[in-house]
DNA sequence: ACACGATGTCTACAGTCGTATACTACGACC
DNA sequence: GGTCGTAGTATACGACTGTAGACATCGTGT
């Protein structure tokens, strides 16, 4: 567990305060999904005023679409051909989605905000923006568009069962044998 | 698009009235989530007021958990070994999550109520009893619990992409295509 | 026919939501 | 050192939430 939060005294600093907000933004959405969480939590957990959210993002709505693109802008890029990339992906899902490891990641937002609208409209621009793109660049060859998004759709899958859902086969699975499993299927795919 | 709503008079009879409830909240959650939908919305869509449903489930989350319990039930039972089985719930998770259906089912109502802790807990023991159960005895063999979980996995994401996101790939896919290429993946699992 | 229990409704409450308006206080510049 | 723009706060509003309690009405058993 990270501590609870770092009421470091901020001085005056916009674009400080903004950037604080936006990764407050970011872990609660993540965490509690666009319409479990209010502008009065986030503000709280920026040690702000819920008004700011609105001087610097103009609305609720317009944070969470700020919040998406920065969580959907791939950090670490699991890139090489075929097998190299199912594997890598593969335990890097397994290891991210393991029940100890409360984990943030683009997944678990998309996974929490699916049932509002006005969200599921900004995630799908942001997957066509983000990863869909990346990954379809990297899977060449015949339908690679829909090759990439059944990557996508298998990996957000194991993120619901495995960490949202969390059902009991998917959380006790040995992490071997799951992640040989989860390799052989996107094997499949590359 | 079906009837808005059959305005039916119905007679004072508290079955009824309580299957009524019922269907409109399976529906309605469903539709929009847990969060998504108040108690008043499912009351107006059965037709009564928004008390009957505490006098009848007891709370909002006591409604959801049999409305839960009852999306879950399978209805039509997917059977066969091997490829059967693999072809068959390809081309009927294709056919349901095409563009034009807006078909109701149990992976829409998880996906779209996954943002709270207390809806994904009664969704994780309504699988444990329902359909985690059912495939894993289909599936025989080592590891089927793993692996009917992983079908499962599967198949939320390609509902999670094709119809709550509505990712561009995966929504414009011709869909022997797709059927195709997801029958190949649940093979290796089946 | 009458009464009583079951069925359904009305009103209200305490809380939370997003956000608009009005305000205060800090800090850099001349 | 004063001044002015900006960073940040305080208050409040209207809408909506789930639910509790009191009330009305239908239907059935006698």
């Amino acid at each position: 567990m990270m501590a609870p939060e770092a009421p470091v005294k901020r001085r005056r600093d916009a674009a400080a305060t903004r950037q604080a907000i936006l990764e407050a933004a970011i872990a609660a959405f993540t965490a509690h999904g666009y319409a479990g969480v209010g502008v009065r939590d986030i503000a709280a957990k920026a040690g702000v005023t819920a008004m700011l959210i609105n001087r610097y993002f103009g609305s609720k709505e317009q944070l969470f679409a700020e919040a998406v693109d920065a969580a959907f802008a791939p950090r670490t890029v699991i890139s090489g051909t075929g097998a190299e990339l199912a594997g890598e992906t593969a335990r890097t899902l397994v290891a991210r989605t393991a029940p100890g490891a409360d984990e943030l990641g683009p997944f678990l937002l998309m996974l929490r905000s699916a049932a509002d609208p006005r969200a599921t409209e900004i995630m799908r621009a942001a997957i066509a923006r983000h990863p869909g793109r990346h990954l379809t660049e990297e899977l060449a060859g015949e339908g690679a568009a829909v090759r990439a998004e059944l990557m996508l759709a298998l990996q957000a899958g194991v993120w619901l069962m495995r960490s949202v859902i969390g059902t009991d086969a998917l959380k006790d699975a040995g992490p071997d044998d799951l992640t040989r499993r989860i390799r052989d299927l996107l094997q499949v795919l590359a």
